[in-house]
DNA sequence: GGTAGGATGGGCT
DNA sequence: GCCCATCCTACCC
């Protein structure tokens, strides 16, 4: 299965805002799956309450404040990974969570991975899932997307879509913002 | 079609 | 001790 280029760095030093809306239609690779990316949110750094950032740099933490172009995961009510990409150039925080994504290839093993969906488009129809489908881990945590066994690629062709902007979904802080993006009317997006 | 409740563990006050 | 950037099942229309 023929890609594009992987992403390069400075795709990923700029607003994680511009980079969460553009990540869209992108590829994610991990080994024999592939997934298109639909649905992210931004997590600015600064007075955004919401992002994991905005008490400053800890253990957890300090991979959003470092170089972009970098995975952050981290566990979720004791249970599910979520991959984050990291933005912004290094000492600055931001990131753009990755919320659903589209099998592209290695389709049966993301079946296998994801007993209980029971249609395709429940597989990677949300942040803790696509990671299980993708079998992304805590283990991947700082690891460089621009190579390696994680990498993000452009689409082998480009297609057109019409992109929508929401809140983001399951924050109780700054829960105006407009901060989710996702493909209108694709059906692999986790809510419509 | 819809949702209430529980599983489960790390991070931080 | 409380708070989660979630998901699945059971149960109810």
């Amino acid at each position: 299965m023929a890609f594009g280029p992987i992403l390069p760095r400075d795709f990923y030093n700029r607003s994680c805002i511009d980079t969460a809306r553009d990540l869209l239609g992108k590829i994610i690779v991990h080994g024999p799956t592939a997934a298109a990316i639909v649905e992210t949110e931004a997590y600015p750094g600064g007075d955004d309450l919401a992002s994991h950032s905005a008490r400053g740099v800890t253990l957890r933490t300090q991979v959003i404040f470092g170089p972009p172009g970098h995975a952050y995961i981290y566990l979720i009510y004791g249970m599910y990974d979520c991959l984050n990409l990291v933005c912004e150039p290094e000492g600055t925080a931001g990131c753009v969570l990755i919320r659903a994504v589209e099998p592209v290839a290695g389709l049966d093993l993301m079946r296998r991975r994801r007993p209980a969906a029971r249609k395709l488009e429940d597989i990677a129809s949300g942040p803790g899932k696509l990671t299980l489908a993708l079998a992304i881990t805590r283990a991947d945590n700082g690891r460089d997307v621009t190579r390696g066994p994680l990498v993000v690629r452009e689409p082998a062709e480009h297609r057109r879509f019409e992109i929508e902007v929401t809140p983001r979904i399951g924050i109780t802080h700054c829960a105006d913002r407009l901060l989710r993006f996702l493909i209108r009317g694709n059906r692999f997006v986790s809510r419509s």
